[in-house]
This record gives C-alpha cells, sequence and structure tokens, in this order.
DNA sequence: TTGACTTATATGTCTAGACATATAATCGTA
DNA sequence: TACGATTATATGTCTAGACATATAAGTCAA
C-alpha cells in the first residue's frame, strides 16, 4: 500500500518521475494499454541516468501499474477489478484509532484438551491442547464486537500463560506470533438470543460475521469468529485499481 | 546455503538475495523486529556490490516485510495487522467460474437528472444526468443478488446508450471505464418485504450488502449496492504476509 | 503464404564508485 | 544527572558505463 503520491516528503528524482506517470495513469490520459515513453526517452526528458528512470520503472511494475515487456516498451495495465485489500485492523487499533475509548471484557478462557469439534475448527488431526476464549470488545462501553477464539497450543504453547484477562487475544497474537497467513470468511447472520444479549442488540438484528483462519507453514494457529452489529459496524475495503 | 526453490528459472542474484531473505522471515526464523544483516554485510555474503543488495532490500521494503531505517539498519516488520485480499470478482464471472448457470434479469432502468439523493450517494455536487440500474443475478436460477446502481453519466456519457438489458452494468463498465479506484463498504441487513420478494428470501432474513463507489481521479462514476442472501453468500479474502 | 533465420532494440541486471542525509552513539558540559 | 553538540555510520539516491537476454520486426527461402 505504498506509492502514495506523498507531497510532503522532498521528492527525489525517481520519485517525481514514478509520480508524474501514475498521476497520468490515475487521470486516464494514458489508459490501460498504452505505451508510456521508453527508458531512453525518459532519460532524455529528466537528463538522468538510465538507472534512476529504471528504478521508477520498476516500482510501478512492482505495484502492478505497469507492465513491462522486453524489446515492446512498458505498458499501463487494465484494472483488475477482482480484488480488493480489505484492511482488517486488531479491534484495538481500530477503536483507539477512531479516538474512542477502548473496552476489553473477557468472558471466559478455558484450556481443555481439543474436542472433536475444536479439531474439526483448526483443522488438526492430531489430539492436543487449545485454548478457548470468549470476550467482549467494546467502544466508548458500547458493545463493539463479541470475540469467539480457539487457539492451538501445540502451535503457540505460551498462549497457555498469557493473561488474556487485560489484553485482547487479538492484539497478543499479533505481538506474540510472526509472519501468518490467514483466511476470512465474511457472512451475515442474525442474532440469536445470546449473540443479542452481549451486543445489547435485539433479537433477530442483522450481525456481520467474520471466520478468521491463522496459520504459519501449513499449521494452524488460531481460529476465530467475530460478530459486529450489523447495522452499525462496516468493514471498509479500499482498492487502487491493481 | 540457499536453495533455489524453483530451478526452473534462473534466479538472478538480487532476487535470489531476496528470496533469501523472505524465507527467512516467513519461516519465523527472523522474526518481526528482527533485524537483518546490513548491507555491507550482505555485499560480502554474496560477492556482489551495494546497488544489487540494495534493490532485493528496497523490493522488500515496498512490499512492506521490512523496514529501513537510517543509520539502524533494516529490520523485520510485524505482520500487517490483517489486511487481506479480497477477490469481489464481477458476479457473473463469479457465477460462471463456479460452473453454475448465469442468468441476469434487469428489472429497471431510469435515465434522469440527478437528485439531491443521486447526487449525494455520488458524492457530487453540479447537477447531471445519472442512470439508475436495479436489477438481479441469478445463478441455475436461483437469486444470487441483487444490484442497485447508478452511474454518473458526466464521467461515463457512453453509458447512457449502453443496452443494459443484456449485459450486467458491472460487466459493461469493467470493459468500458479505464483505471478506477473503488471502496467497498460491508455490512449487514435484514431482508425487507422488497429486498425479501427480489431474492427470493423470508423477510427478517440476514443479508450480506456490498456498497461500492468507484471512482477515477476524485470523480465518482457509480456507486452500486449488491445484496445477497447472509446465509448462503460468503465472501472469502485470502490473506499471506508480504 | 508460411516457416526459419537474422537483426535490432528495450528491458534486465550489475558494477564501482560518489555524495547526501537522517540518526544512533558518543562525548562534553552545565 | 540531564542535555546539547559532535561524530560515525547505514541507508538513500545517483552516475556512466557494461553485458545479457528476450523478442518484435524484418529477411529470405520453400
Amino acid at each position: 500500500m505504498s506509492l502514495a503520491t506523498d507531497a510532503s516528503d522532498k521528492p527525489t528524482l525517481y520519485k517525481r518521475i514514478r509520480a508524474d506517470i501514475e498521476k497520468r495513469i490515475l487521470t486516464g490520459e494514458w489508459p490501460p494499454g498504452h505505451r508510456i515513453p521508453f527508458e531512453h526517452e525518459l532519460v532524455a526528458r529528466y537528463g538522468c541516468s538510465r538507472m534512476t528512470v529504471n528504478k521508477a520503472l520498476s516500482e510501478l511494475a512492482q505495484a502492478d501499474l505497469i507492465e513491462r515487456r522486453r524489446r515492446a516498451g512498458s505498458f499501463v495495465r487494465r484494472p483488475q477489478h477482482q480484488s480488493a485489500v480489505l484492511k482488517i485492523a486488531d479491534i484495538r487499533a481500530e477503536i483507539t484509532a477512531l479516538g474512542r475509548g477502548y473496552g476489553y471484557e473477557l468472558i471466559s478462557r478455558k484450556l481443555r484438551a481439543a474436542t472433536a469439534a475444536d479439531r474439526e475448527r483448526l483443522g488438526i488431526k492430531k489430539a492436543g491442547k487449545v485454548v478457548a476464549i470468549c470476550c467482549r470488545h467494546s467502544a466508548d462501553n458500547v458493545p463493539f464486537a463479541v470475540e469467539d477464539r480457539l487457539i492451538d497450543l501445540s502451535s503457540v504453547p505460551s498462549a497457555a500463560t498469557a493473561d488474556f484477562s487485560r489484553e485482547p487475544p487479538g492484539s497478543w497474537l499479533l505481538h506474540h506470533v510472526p509472519w501468518t497467513e490467514a483466511e476470512h470468511t465474511i457472512s451475515a447472520i442474525v442474532a440469536d438470543d445470546r449473540t443479542a444479549a452481549a451486543l445489547d442488540i435485539a433479537v433477530g438484528a442483522p450481525c456481520l460475521v467474520i471466520d478468521r483462519y491463522t496459520w504459519r507453514s501449513a499449521r494452524t494457529i488460531t481460529a476465530v469468529r467475530l460478530l459486529y452489529p450489523g447495522d452499525s459496524h462496516r468493514l471498509v475495503a479500499r482498492f487502487k485499481g491493481g
């Protein structure tokens, strides 16, 4: 998410070249398929060495804004409408970023041998221990989301002794577990009795559901289901053609 | 030392350096916060010039895998909170990809001067004409989603004469409008009478809502609201660190 | 017309330097 | 001890070249 045309920092030459081209692409002046000037033409125009131009173009290519073809030149890529970047922030960070007071409440925490249901949810086969956590996040004392999480202790042994009564498990994991892969499934349900009570909404009110499975090198770390009041919470996925 | 994961294509040196580092990060060998070797150390290890090492590190920085700090060195970044790639395919393509029969039905199409509500929805101030479209997508003759769309004709004049009785507006726009930015907002509602009838579900059943605003260079092109039956449709967002 | 061969050329990668600049560390002083 | 000035150093940017390589385009023969 990097190439914003930042006017704040002093622009170096290659950044200016990159920004110039980016602007022409984004405004539609150079539509998809358009051949952008050859490196040697840009060298002449900006009066710099080829490496400088090359760096600008390489970054645009890495960002999928242009496509470079040997002997043929560099071309503006077609927008790829089928993907968008969905930012799902850590809930505490999300609420804090909104300038609202973050509240956290641990509802239950159980350490147990994985049941058949646990194993299925985590996609693991061997027996082992898990931590099951249920908690609630609130913003300015209004329920924001309820979280139902399972952590595989064989993947994250230190979660057994972590103090989740103060720190939300999501934040803790973010700081204790290195790079991961994850899959999110987003759906909608209507609130049942228990959910309605936890979120302080009416039974039958819509809820947004995010199921997230996180793993590292083919090993499931945690499975979590987040329930948000559907009419008040919104997930925003920003997309920039590419 | 490092084994090439793919022996098929000949890896260049800077790509090998980048891959070596990336691997150590992804496996957790170099956890978040870990300082990776200085450029001059990598220069010594790989026996190349500093520019070659610099190119590898710059790309890793552009991909947000590492953070570079002057005088201090380069450090492994924390996983990007939870940014995920959300695949929102063109609905026709999505249904076809599932091997199901795609059905499309134009419910209404109106060309009108933008009302105050239209202008607010599109975020435009000046008066102008818009096309309002309501349509339904189905898979194997089962309602899949209803679409409620507004297109700003001052941005896309050709939409006035496009034939939306055969081709869904989403597909049409994809092929006729160049580079865009978009923002998706995902929420949940319960079906009202009209929605329930259109989707052939019960009143009060949960629905997943996607509101998408598409613009080009600060100019809104189209605003669309898609309603899916919440218990049958799911959005999947896959995420991979880096 | 078609296929095989040749050539021209734009990009891909790399070098061995250079100076700029932000800042972590150190040192000196109040 | 606290704070301001100095220094050392890693990264940031850039140059003027070099050779490699994929491939569009042209050439020629069957």
